[in-house]
DNA sequence: TCGCTTGCCGAAACCGGTTTCGGTGAAAAC
DNA sequence: GTTTTCACCGAAACCGGTTTCGGCAAGCGA
């Protein structure tokens, strides 16, 4: 009841000031005011000068979108997140959001958001903001070797910003984190331990981060003077369950590795499973290490150890880099990585079994379900 | 290169088609179009049937910002998501902006996002939206009994839909998820398979929902005939930490609960960890449910037993309602409930122990560390 | 037959900006 | 001292719509 009086009553009337107030309030044209505040170079510095402190202190904010039906845009980024059940990045959608919205909301402009199922809706919805004029570029997550994305964009000239690689890099700009230094990292962390077959569980084949992660686990294993093993590596694991398989696979080798990376911390996480089942234990037994930093990984037991890839500033990094590029810096002049943070939270150690080992030791514990510590006790 | 010169020939000049195309085809004023298009009563059935038939196979689409500048509106959804280390939602922020998306694409609307740390940076965000024009209104998620949001929207005379409810339900448009039954469901059901010692352990205080379900609870220790003891409940849980300590301060009691229902799943992994350290069996020694349908709650051991929120379809359900609130309908009409979906995963059975039991249980347990299955391996 | 509604549509103003195109005055060139 | 040039600003058109206002013709009652 107070409610609807209060809605009533002190219901704010407050116009917002346009550039006609200004103009007014200066004598000037509003033509004037528009050029002085948009930078165009046939007006006096004084009077620029003169028209920047007058609107400053008026409170006067171009309306975007009476500026867009002139100019085409609306200072809006756009994000379409491809949704997909084994998406890892989905535990750091909130922080890659914060960080994008942070980095717009700072220079005056706005996160457009759509989702879709499907490369398909991906590509229309994004044309439908396009048509709509509710993004003015776009960000794009999850690059592919080759990525319809970036194709359509190119075509119909629209700026883009790439959080991570692609193919062929002709007119993108990007930020990427370098995944390749980690794994080598890893690699070289590893076999400082003592490690001497380590496998490796790749991501998604299609998605740039697979083959340069690839590449990183390769180069550490020359650095250290390890010999490549083909049997060793395992490609497209994207969900725990593919993680679990994995492990299972590479536990069954003739030599089984005593420590496995994984390019995905959410996949490493069925490596644990199996641990569990086959009556092993992390760290000790069996070494694991992997990339992402989920806040899962803390759950786990022993916590996973990790590379840690700082979400959050990423999208503030391709938030600020898009914004470039829509007012119209060259992409070549866009292009940043960063590295993740190694985070040591105790699930790779010193290898306690050799090999062969390892080998007999998972032949012997089965059955390792009954592990509970009350086991037996009656109901 | 071929990318460099595709875009240079294949640029489509497509102008988009405007109501001046529409109404020159017609040879009638573009006013006549507009009001055509638009709804208005001084105009002939057979005239708007001509028009609206030649703006489809024209395929034109009004440019919604050129129509705000003059309507105020844009055909946007606004969503400011305040983050906090505890949010418990963040899992599912992806299912829930792939309701909103969805629902809103539907009606030709799309969604923009910001994200705050404070309220009241909350508070500054959605102004900012609504200066900018970025947002005809405001989705307001995690409810709060006194809210600020609603109060800032109620006296600007913005259109809002809430998740969840709140103190002073004039003026509201919500949709909630039924906590409350969820809860009373939880008691009762433990109550059914032995359980006459029930702890709760509740969100924030703050928070709509928290008050919710604390009914509940207490409506089903009086379905189930049980007297309600204080010393079993515990409030502003927000975090696993919290659930940990919660847990252990429960069983510390003199009679301890053989069951615990948690409003919040990610709270409720607390226990877990506490049971492995007291040497307690999940789902035996001890039961635990809780509320929201986390997915790390499968990851847990036992799966945790679980009510499970629909959010991408409280996010749908959401959008179409704040779109049909800016279109003018009337708060009263736009208020839906529905329910979680109890998911039995094994986390709760029939008590093993009595109380008094369960306390000895704990006492001789410890230490409980060296679990692990091949304990004394050496190095 | 005449005047008055009423139904229906066109003209024009407007929304809040941008951009093109001249025009003016002062300084520079002759 | 006159002409030319240039720097600087105003007027007006425009962007893609909405909305007000007024006018015309048909329909109605008298």
């Amino acid at each position: 009841m107070t409610a609807a009086v209060a809605a009533e009553t002190v219901r704010e009337p407050t116009r917002r000031v346009t550039i006609t107030d200004v103009s007014e309030a200066l004598g000037l044209a509003k033509s004037t005011v528009s050029r002085a505040l948009n930078g165009y170079p046939d007006i006096a510095e004084s009077t620029r000068a003169r028209i920047s402190a007058k609107a400053r202190d008026m409170g006067y904010v171009p309306l975007s979108q009476a500026q867009g039906i002139k100019t085409g845009r609306t200072r809006s980024l756009g994000l379409v997140i491809q949704l997909a059940d084994h998406d890892s990045h989905r535990p750091f959608l909130a922080e890659f959001l914060a960080g994008l919205s942070h980095a717009a909301s700072v220079e005056g402009w706005t996160l457009t958001v759509a989702t879709s199922e499907s490369e398909g809706e991906t590509l229309a919805k994004m044309e439908a903001l396009l048509r709509d004029r509710k993004a003015d570029g776009f960000i794009l997550p999850r690059t592919m070797l080759q990525d319809p994305r970036i194709e359509l964009l190119r075509r119909r000239d629209v700026p883009f910003v790439l959080f991570g690689r692609t193919g062929d890099p002709a007119g993108c700009a990007w930020f990427d984190i370098l995944g390749e230094e980690a794994m080598r990292d890893a690699v070289v962390w590893l076999a400082g331990l003592g490690h001497r077959r380590i496998g490796f569980v790749n991501g998604g084949t299609r998605y740039t981060y697979s083959a340069l992660r690839h590449d990183g686990y390769v180069d550490g294993l020359r650095e250290a003077g390890i010999g490549f093993d083909p049997a060793l590596v395992l490609q497209d694991a994207l969900t725990p369950a593919d993680g679990a398989a994995a492990a299972r696979r590479l536990l069954a080798l003739p030599e089984p590795p005593t420590a496995v990376l994984y390019a995905i911390d959410a996949v490493a996480l069925g490596l644990y499973r199996v641990a569990r089942e086959v009556g092993l234990s992390v760290g000790r037994d069996i070494s694991v290490m992997a990339y992402d930093g989920t806040p899962d990984g803390i759950a786990a037991d022993p916590p996973l150890t990790t590379f840690v890839v700082d979400f959050r500033n990423a999208g503030e990094r391709l938030a600020a880099m898009l914004i470039r590029r829509v007012r119209g810096e060259a992409p070549e002049a866009l292009r940043e990585t960063a590295q993740a943070r190694f985070l040591d939270r105790g699930s790779a150690g010193p290898p306690a079994l050799t090999p062969a080992q390892l080998k007999t030791a998972i032949g012997a514990e089965r059955p390792a379900r009954n592990t509970e510590p009350n086991g037996g006790r009656p109901t």
